[in-house]
DNA sequence: CGACGATACGGACCCCGGGTCCGGATTGCA
DNA sequence: TGCAATCCGGACCCGGGGTCCGTATCGTCG
């Protein structure tokens, strides 16, 4: 219960490893080839500074990753439309799907790290269960659409970490061709088919 | 010149191995727990046999699932409707990913296996890209789709091991009524709308 | 300002798993 | 049966994540 304060070096060597960290993954063509020992040593810092700092390998990419998502987090929880709770639901899936695709663009490497690093099933990690949850809720809100559950999966599965590496980095794919696309994609899966009737709009 | 028969404990030895992993796997509920040392133990035979049998972890793995895709592949290749290429395009799409979901749900582990320890990214896996361009071609054939090749990408990223592994094994989500669900997905995504195509590409 | 407890540092060290190597055993052909 | 090609297998290497603890640093109190 006590947020005992850190001493200041602990703090600053903290910073250090996040920005030296931040930087190797940037520069490197894959998460895997950056060791944890590149990083301390990039950050002029110990392996043991490191782990007592973060835990463990997932636990500094899970830091990074919270830093970097932190602004977006705002813009959805608290921000004006499209992407703020005030959006009316047809209009917000397509931002919030634009919105954690753009990330992913913006991180390819961190994203890519924390996919298929993260100690298990990417689908346990609490920073994607929290998309999904407001995804899926917001799917809810939507009359006509009976499986929103999976259908939140299914569209973020879309915007998953190593596919849009291979998109982006392999096939080089323009940012705002896939944006596109994924946009179409979402059309149609919210779309007015004639094989539901939703389509009202209220 | 290449075809050189192997002798014959090399081939039992090999479908020693082949078997052994394949259990192995089968059981572990999750298959990162499952060493080669301990493969090679399970099934009698030294490392350096395994090892010399497969090149390596991946392509064990390969071999594992290769052999179990077998059948599917066939009946996709030259089987009847609604598999077979005799299938009409609307109708072969959902047929093909329903295929694909089953057979991850026959093949949890392994195909989890195969996805999370494949060297690299899933997407350039060959049985990934042969699964990508069959259905792209098919959905080609279906008028009024203007970006199959992405299209083809987000709809086997719904068929994801982790993911069915989430859904299936986490959440004990019931075998048909995932399928159901993605069979849902797959009719909204085809699903003939007049919505017209905004996405210009080429 | 001096000193002392609490905290952090850092790199040597451990563990474990994938992958290699080579002396010895097997095979298969004549 | 003899011989060469092939294969066997487990001891071994290496690289990376994670730990440990003697030492340096901090910051607080007198």
């Amino acid at each position: 219960m006590p947020e005992r304060k850190p001493r200041q070096d602990a703090a600053r060597n903290r910073k250090a490893v996040l920005a030296a960290a931040d930087d190797l993954f940037a520069r490197s063509d894959s998460p895997e080839e950056v060791t944890m020992a590149d990083i301390a040593a990039a950050a002029g810092v110990g392996k043991g500074t490191l782990f007592r700092a973060f835990g463990d390998r997932a636990g500094l990419l899970r830091a990074l990753y919270e830093a970097r998502l932190e602004p977006v987090r705002e813009a959805v929880e608290t921000g004006p439309p499209p992407l703020g709770p005030a959006t009316p639901p047809h209009q917000r899936v397509p931002a919030l799907l634009d919105a954690v695709l753009c990330f992913k663009l913006d991180n390819r490497r961190l994203a890519l790290a924390l996919e298929e690093d993260g100690s298990g099933s990417p689908y346990q990690a609490e920073h994607y269960t929290r998309w999904h949850r407001l995804l899926r809720s917001v799917l809810e809100q939507i009359p006509g659409l009976t499986d929103s559950d999976y259908l939140a999966h299914a569209l973020l599965a879309a915007t998953r970490a190593d596919l849009v590496e291979h998109l982006a980095g392999r096939e080089r794919l323009p940012r705002d061709t896939m944006r596109a696309h994924l946009a179409h994609l979402t059309a149609r899966v919210l779309g007015s088919g004639p094989l539901t009737a939703p389509a009202t709009e209220n």
